[in-house]
DNA sequence: CTGAAAGCGCTTACAG
DNA sequence: CTGAAAGCGCTTACAG
């Protein structure tokens, strides 16, 4: 179809060995031999053919990355994925690798046949995995297989963990903090999946924040979403439907705080005046939200790039200066806590 | 590495062909033969290596798509890509189809190398690609190539176009009669890049809307945005420090929208009773803005799944059922245009 | 410094 | 119905 070595080679009347070897910056070319044929392969649009040396050289160049999609499918609109997603292309890009994507629902069938299949057809090298489960038998797996990964959030599991954690029990110390200091009391959570390792560490955070405090934790101020503004939505309904509803809402994520905001305003509840609400993430849409809201910044994009940058690097063999990182996300104050706190509305339940 | 054709083919004292074909479905295997087969070649794990079968296929089940970030990088936040690729790769997944996925920056030395790159190496069989420009070289590149690709929008050129058109024109017609209707006058356009053709279409749809209604438009009305949030905030800021600020601001999308109500919230102008302000796209964040963005709802994720789908039946040599798909976007009205009319402050420029 | 040859793991005409 | 063989386009020990 295309150009292949064997073009190049018959134009030069070169052996496929030589030009193969002056592409790829053999000492044991001759350097006028070596300038011909770079020329040459530019010239006639020579690209080595990715299945044949994927083949020849057992490996990919290429790392993966499975979404982690609704069953549903539509509706994922967490604008967290595309920054990630970006991340992972430009690193991959910036090392000759290629990015392969796929979407399955966590923990379904589907996600499991994803990762075997891409593992024994051998269509990557190694993994990039994120929202990291609590015991993900996707990290077990990839270990078991020896298959290079890294993760974002390692999980309960005593594995060796190779990847990046964000310290969200403190972040969310820091965040209770702030809210107590605003004379916030009533503090409602809404969580993502209970199995994930983030929910687990931020509601740990929470609770502990809560104590540290003074302030007695209330179980129906602990209510559920799915990470989508839609789930926080609905978590914020349920909430402001409480005989004592919350004086401040905090969310496992951006979006999540994003429909608690639109509960509140349904209400005629204002946010930053008559209640308090944060997020996690730092998405740029959170900055411009009305309004602005607190949030606890983590720098995605360059997240992704670490994490696609030690499993190519793992996948190249070469050691990793950090297996492990460890990252503090940022406190942002913005005006969604901001604004001089309202009374509380009622007292704490017993 | 793993277990290959010849290890359940030695397992079963069968030749190599003979497994192939029994997984493969071909008829001229006897059935005994084939259900032992795959029985064995489940239980052993056998997957077929994915590059020795593209390597002899001459195909590679595998189609691209290009992230248009910005050069920076950083801040790629647009929920609309996060949909997007989710529906890429559902549908490739359906197919059996693989989704590579890398980013460059429009129009840049990077865009143009990788695919390239990926034409020339046999990388993917097929493109998908969207924010096509007016004049866009990756539509005149494929086409003289013979490379399968589907595109969301067409471009201003004579090619022959496969794939999907959103009528933003008549969108905008009928957003700016919405807003006509609720009495705004003076309504300011924030646009993405000149360049792109939904622009291009927006742009006059929001100016033959303002045409019909008798009004004159004023150029001073029209800024640039850049398709981010960001880009809005300021955007709606260089029009608000007009003498004659607007009071209605029609956005390319629905993050530039966001970002402008973030703009007009800071200056205590209340959306939605002293600004109307209006999106497109209909992404999940803009049902929860505060308040509400009216907007033109198009389903991303479905235009993504056809797309991929197109592309992957070119690829498979299948004639298309429609080659051409266009869609009606859906005006969405919410409260961010909703509310009862302000008085103009101003009468429109000569 | 250069070339002939083997082989990566498949698929698919072709022969029987 | 089954198998032996060629060949996809590379890379890389090995020989000279």
């Amino acid at each position: 179809m295309h150009t292949t070595i064997r073009d190049v080679a018959k134009r030069l009347h070169l052996s496929i060995t030589t030009v193969s070897r002056a592409l790829d910056n053999y000492d044991d070319v001759a350097d006028s031999t070596r300038k011909l044929v770079v020329v040459t392969a530019k010239e006639m649009g020579y690209v080595p053919n990715r299945a044949a040396r994927q083949l020849r050289r057992q490996r990919t160049d290429t790392i993966g990355y499975i979404l982690p999609t609704d069953s549903a499918g539509t509706g994922f609109a967490d604008p967290f994925f595309s920054e990630f997603i970006a991340g992972l292309s430009d690193e991959a890009s910036a090392y000759h690798f290629d990015l392969l994507v796929s979407a399955a629902p966590p923990d379904s069938k589907i996600e499991k046949e994803l990762y075997k299949r891409w593992v024994q057809g051998g269509k990557v090298d190694g993994f990039v995995i994120n929202r990291v489960r609590l015991n993900d038998w996707r990290l077990r797996f990839l270990a078991r297989q020896h298959i290079p990964h890294a993760s974002y959030e390692r999980s309960l599991s005593k594995l060796d963990f190779v990847g990046i954690e964000i310290d969200s029990f403190n972040g969310m110390l820091e965040l209770i903090e702030h809210l107590v200091e605003r004379g916030y009391k009533r503090i409602a959570y809404v969580s993502g999946a209970p199995n994930l390792k983030i929910d687990h560490d931020r509601l740990r955070g929470y609770q502990t924040g809560l104590k540290s405090a003074g302030i007695e934790s209330d179980p129906a101020l602990i209510v559920h979403g799915d990470m989508t503004s839609e789930g926080g939505y609905h978590a914020a309904e349920l909430l402001f439907a409480l005989s004592v509803p919350p004086t401040a809402i905090v969310c496992i994520n951006d979006v999540t705080a994003i429909g608690a905001m639109h509960a509140a305003h349904e209400r005629g509840i204002v946010v930053g005046r008559d209640i308090a609400i944060t997020g996690f993430d730092g998405i740029e849409d959170a900055a411009h939200a009305t309004p602005p809201l607190t949030t606890l910044d983590q720098p995605i994009y360059s997240i992704a790039r670490q994490l696609a940058n030690m499993t190519l690097n793992l996948a190249l063999r070469k050691t990793l200066e950090n297996k492990q990182i460890k990252i503090q996300p940022r406190l942002l104050i913005r005006s969604s806590t901001d604004e001089k706190r309202c009374s509380e509305p009622g007292k704490a339940k017993a």
